[in-house]
DNA sequence: GCCAACGTTGGC
DNA sequence: GCCAACGTTGGC
């Protein structure tokens, strides 16, 4: 089983959506890196933490499982989805991939940015490396786990997004 | 709103 | 295949 953290930016689509929908696709990916970690090493069971990027702080609100492996991303022959549409990806040559994502849980406290920065043990992060905008990064099983059990402290910066949340 | 850092595009 | 110019991401 694999672990990964995956970014959305909350005004486009967030935790919260997710646990409304409760089962959504993760399209719209257009990097060939985060395209390749989804389409060849996401499996089914597979757990991810839903990152809200572009909000402030930015955090990890929860949990999200994979629960349909990689498939064509349709939203890239979709010639009305201007965000989307990429006239080089056909159904029959599809260039884009995605997986669909099953809501788990919705942290209790989110775990922010600046407090994973902090956070020792969480200093290889494939996510905090100089530079990284991958909106998908692999974790280990320890850095996944850290970041669970941090989500059970109450911190300022969780108190912060949770008021801003509940707006 | 700024801008650093990176990815992509396209001319040569 | 190089690399300058451009576009995008995303923290601040």
């Amino acid at each position: 089983m694999n672990y990964w953290l995956m970014k959305s930016e909350p005004n486009a689509y967030s935790l919260q959506d997710l646990k409304r929908d409760k089962i959504e696709h993760w399209d719209g990916v257009r990097n060939y890196q985060a395209r390749n970690f989804m389409r060849d090493d996401m499996e089914i069971g597979d757990l991810c933490l839903f990152y809200h990027s572009n909000f402030s702080p930015p955090h990890v609100a929860g949990v999200m499982t994979v629960c349909k492996k990689s498939y064509p991303d349709f939203t890239a022959w979709d010639i009305n989805d201007e965000c989307h549409f990429d006239s080089r990806s056909t159904p029959e040559k599809p260039l884009w991939f995605m997986v669909d994502v099953k809501f788990k849980q919705e942290f209790i406290n989110s775990v922010s940015l600046k407090d994973i920065k902090e956070n020792k043990k969480l200093e290889n992060m494939v996510t905090l490396r100089k530079g990284n905008r991958l909106s998908i990064t692999p974790l280990s099983s320890r850095e996944f786990d850290e970041i669970c059990k941090m989500s059970e402290i109450e911190t300022i910066d969780s108190i912060k997004i949770k008021n801003k949340i509940n707006k």
